[in-house]
DNA sequence: AGCAATGTCAACATTTGCGTTGATCAATCG
DNA sequence: CGATTGATCAACGCAAATGTTGACATTGCT
């Protein structure tokens, strides 16, 4: 299926030279990418936008990338995981769930904060909605969430199990609502131009799903 | 810049004639309209798919539809409208701020339910990434968005006024959190699949955010 | 039967994005 | 300095979607 073309030589011997320039102009290219993904969304970008965003020629870019969803997948892959590492490391902790809980809010959205645009920008693919020919990228990103929430069902159940929280419900609702909180961000909040800080909106969020999933006392 | 064309004459004269046969068919499209957009969503989604999804020649719809925007917005537009009156029509209550809270969840998760897959084909369309040239539909959806979230704040600050309210931070911070526990559904809610109603959906939710948000006692 | 009006479709022209090619520029090195 | 190599771009061909046209069916009316 992978047609070798002259260019795509071209592009796997300089990605495996891999000079210092080379990375260089990848980065730069990723971070062009970036704000183009952030301005339209995967599905409305085009590599003609990548390229105007630095005043380079289209075909310039494929030099250095095979197709606009490799380039998603490096800009996005990354931080994904790392976001799902801290997950499962404060899942593991013996904290009491309640602290678990709260921890992961505000971890995750500082989290977010910091990667600012990059978390958002893939929290607005939705996966349902890509491509056949991606099933295998959607498959494994789609895992990687899967493993995120599977991982708060346990720190809530876990909840319920001590009776440190209220039984309100499913422990899969529940968690999809933290989710659904915490991921609801990308809509309306902007790191450094909102007037609250990604810290702040955490705790807000934690005080605000805990202080009713936690039994009063 | 409208370029009246002799299909678009015919279409103008046969919708503004609006017979029985002609509103039916109209009414047919909409709904496969609304079965593809919610398979592909909105930007993925042809004028062929839906042709295809119907068994009929593409250039069949363009006697009824001028272009897959004005399908969607008809497809969607009402029922967003209704929304927002619901949402008015409780904010507008001399209920109690927590008991508004807990309907307004209730509600609007009951509403979509009902509405399955408007809303959710509508809270997909990330209204930061609409076209250029369809600014002026986006100013219209951003403004009932923005007076839903209005209605929502007005709700929290009225608690935080009259104490029912535990002040947890910003009111708009707050309104955001549960517009995104509700929103989120979209992710994961299939009314009729999943194994959780949108009422107890929206039960659970009412519960987990007022619990925390109402004060003790 | 004859004839409008309504609805449908095969075919065309246009546009837009993609990926490739072959040539060219610029720097480095021998 | 001339040659090699890394990087760039103008131009091409292809594929998919769009909107239109003009002709063809179907219906119902007279």
């Amino acid at each position: 299926m992978k047609k070798v073309s002259g260019i795509g030589k071209r592009r796997v011997a300089a990605e495996e030279e891999s000079s210092e320039a080379y990375k260089t102009r990848r980065g730069e290219i990723a971070a062009a990418a970036t704000r183009v993904f952030n301005r339209v969304g995967l599905q409305r970008a085009t590599l003609k936008a990548v390229a105007d965003e630095m005043g380079v020629d289209r075909a310039s870019l494929y030099y250095y990338v095979s197709s606009k969803e490799a380039l998603f997948d490096e800009v996005v892959k990354t931080v994904v995981e790392r976001n799902l590492e801290i997950t499962k490391m404060i899942c593991a902790s013996d904290l009491s769930p309640g602290r678990k809980l709260r921890d992961l809010i505000c971890t995750l959205m500082t989290s977010y904060g910091e990667h600012y645009p990059v978390f958002y920008i893939y929290i607005r693919e939705n996966l349902s909605h890509v491509d056949e020919s991606r099933s295998a990228w959607s498959r494994e990103m789609r895992d990687l969430n899967r493993q995120t929430t599977e991982a708060i069902i346990a720190i809530i159940e876990q909840g319920y199990a001590d009776k440190s929280f209220r039984n309100v419900g499913s422990a899969r609702v529940v968690a999809y609502g933290v989710l659904g909180v915490v991921g609801w961000t990308h809509r309306w909040f902007r790191p450094g131009q909102s007037d609250v800080s990604a810290e702040e909106v955490g705790k807000i969020y934690a005080e605000m799903i805990l202080a009713g999933i936690e039994s009063p006392y």
